[in-house]
DNA sequence: CGTGCACCTTGATTTTGGTCAAGACGGTTG
DNA sequence: CAACCGTCTTGACCAAAATCAAGGTGCACG
């Protein structure tokens, strides 16, 4: 509400009006008249888990801002056979710009809320702005660090060290903070056992069996399903395969 | 040599003194007066097989163009298991530009010869030049693209379709013209066994096993362990899991 | 020219994770 | 409440790829 303000006393909102913070996704890299027109345009969204946010092949009418939620992007080959390339979490930005042919199915793993504004008003804003540029270079680079890594466990890693590996990825973006620290850590399991070990490389069963044994062994614990308790961090590294 | 030309009849080079060639790498996206200052910095670089180009943890210090030859992309688990995580053909620019902690390390798989200049030099044309942001910009995002389709290569492939995939990706990087058209095909492998199995997550002797296998049914043939001949590239492509 | 070494291939055996099958749990709906 | 469905777990068995082991090829070098 202090960011409300701003508009009133400044009459330039501090704000997009859907995201309703400055900092979010793309709209910190802005300037405040892109602000405003970026506001007129945007419309604050909510979907549910299975939406499909970017198809495939069809090309992009829209860029978002991730509100809150996980989403995740997907490819599949010819066969079904799928694999989860990348998850996105608040504040991500969701979109790619300059489209190549290569490109993947975004979806909605949790309930997503999304602010989102036609694509032609963000690369027109584009070609204006240095920073806004800057700030999707800066997304990409982390998004390509995080796809490298990932490629590491998917080639290299057994299927314990997968799924360790998940947890301590999911820990560390629903709760950076604590995840830094070495106490306890609960959070709840933004994904089915069928998206993990789509995102692992690994069929349901194994995925079920690692989970279990992690539970037997003491290093988590798991509620209904999707409510994870990691009582030591370090345990859970340790089977990571660093 | 008729780019020789330029520099006389204009008084700006239209290259760089190293590269050769104005559009190569990262040259193509400056304006004239950074090329000349760019060339002053530049200098030709040839590196043997092994050679590391880019340290883990190391800061980087130079960039450059590749203009010949391939350098792999690897990353380390702390038990020596190794994953390639990217290959860099000629004419992509090498080097991470705002380095996060997570990186790779660079290595020439083949030998390779370089455009190489000083990381100041980059980063304060970076600051001037829009044009050259988004050449980076577009060379990352082609770097993701990359590195999401390996993911589904090695999270949900077979071996065969691995090993099938990977000659395919050679191919199409090392001769473009000729991989697009349906006709015969032949290369130089740019790796080794060791390398290819570290690129697709296997060992070697399942690699060598799979290779056998291509050859055995007909689909390649190998000469002096490096040398690939692909008749039908659609027979390729047909065992690669598309 | 023989020795050593890096690189590659092939075979036998083991292991990891996949496949197939059955059942449990929880929520929704008629 | 019973039936049903989606989701998850567990067990028995199987297949793909890893591991272990041996040997081949070509090249650099004394």
């Amino acid at each position: 509400m202090t960011d409300r303000q701003d508009i009133h006393s400044s009459g330039i909102p501090a704000l997009c009006a859907a995201c309703e913070a400055r900092h979010r996704g793309v709209c910190g890299a802005l300037e405040p008249a892109q602000l405003v027109a970026l506001s007129k345009t945007s419309s604050k969204q909510r979907v549910q888990p299975g939406a499909e946010l970017v198809g495939d092949e069809e090309t992009v009418d829209h860029y978002s801002n991730i509100l809150s939620g996980v989403v995740k992007l997907t490819k599949t080959l010819s066969d079904g056979r799928q694999q989860i390339v990348g998850l996105q979490f608040a504040p991500d930005f969701l979109g790619r710009p300059f489209r190549s042919e290569s490109a993947a199915n975004a979806e909605a793993a949790t309930e997503v809320s999304l602010c989102s504004f036609p694509r032609a008003t963000i690369e027109r804003m584009l070609r204006e702005s240095p920073q806004l540029e800057h700030r999707i270079l800066t997304q990409t680079l982390k998004e390509l660090d995080e796809a490298r890594d990932w490629m590491v466990t998917l080639g290299r890693k057994t299927a314990a060290e997968k799924v360790a590996s998940f947890l301590l990825l999911i820990a560390r973006n629903i709760d950076p903070a604590r995840a830094a620290g070495a106490e306890g850590i609960s959070f709840d399991l933004p994904l089915t056992r069928a998206d993990i070990a789509d995102f692992l490389g690994l069929t349901i069963e194994t995925v079920s069996r690692q989970l279990t044994r992690l539970r037997t062994d003491g290093v988590i614990s798991i509620e209904h399903n999707r409510q994870v308790f990691v009582g030591n961090l370090s345990r859970l590294e340790a089977r990571s395969g660093i």
